[in-house]
DNA sequence: GGAGTATCGTTGTATTTGCAACGAAGTCAA
DNA sequence: TTGACTTCGTTGCAAATACAACGATACTCC
């Protein structure tokens, strides 16, 4: 009779599993995206995402980058590093606490990053192609809510 | 009428992102659990993988795995190297194939999922509490399509 | 059967990463 | 002011990672 007495529904599908699916998804969708801009503009991801950032918030400091962006401040650092040696952005002390830098694109930078804008846009739509818009909106929706923006 | 002429929809919010996104939770729900085996058990995310991996399939090999999992095959043979030195699983010839690596887990490492299942499962529950469950469902059933485990 | 080609798993290597430690700058209280 | 404490950004370092190259095995087509 009983065949399976001990794992009735224990049956454990990695496949199905949120996190693996969270970082199988994300490491490829970033891959996918990384080849875009790497390739043409031989920038990294982590390069692109304080580009990005810059370009939306301006002049802002390592620090806020860090807090908001989900890179450790070595990152952010490093990555600052190398664009302010491609000439994609500056870095200035702050006038009121020096301790901070003043991390700012340069036209550089806002140019490449004017380039890459509707690629990324391209990308990404294309990628929620695979949901109909009803559904795309719902897992937007549901994405943001996870990560906590919902609530203001 | 037309405000905001030149930018009528291009204010970019890199935090709507939908790769960033994806990359952030992923990158946050990882970390976090992955704390809790790390510290409790001594193994690393991708260790866990294979673990998970194995405990589900059996014995498989590590082009399998590198197959399905998302990992590069060094990262899953440097991994399986180390569970095997500690104990946890096993490597074999294949019978039919010897190219191939049979590896499965040992009653150690099977006891060590075991252990970790429980843990698991709560956490998934824990990160999915923060929708209500039809929009938890959706949501799954979203990620799927994305990955493609949808069609049969 | 044997040469050419493909596949598997491991290893070498350069790069990237996270974490901790550090100096510099700021804050606060006495 | 001084001294203890905090915060910011950089750097050192060990571990992890991706990618290519390699030896070993398997397949294919003649």
């Amino acid at each position: 009779m009983t065949e399976a007495v001990h794992h009735p529904d224990d049956a454990f599908d990695l496949d199905a599993f949120l996190p693996y699916q969270l970082a199988v998804l994300s490491a490829r969708v970033s891959r996918e995206f990384g080849r875009i801009y790497t390739r043409q503009f031989g920038i990294s991801i982590a390069e692109w995402r304080v580009i990005a950032h810059l370009a939306q918030a301006g002049t802002v400091s390592v620090r806020e980058i860090h807090a908001r962006v989900d890179m450790d401040k070595s990152k952010v650092s490093r990555a600052a590093a190398r664009l302010e040696h491609a000439g994609l952005l500056t870095k200035a002390a702050a006038k009121d606490d020096r301790r901070l830098v003043a991390l700012s694109l340069t036209s550089e930078g806002q140019a490449l990053f004017d380039q890459i804008l509707p690629l990324a846009r391209q990308f990404e739509s294309d990628v929620l192609a695979r949901l109909d818009a009803t559904q795309a909106e719902r897992f937007r929706r549901s994405l943001d809510q996870l990560l906590e923006r919902n609530s203001a």
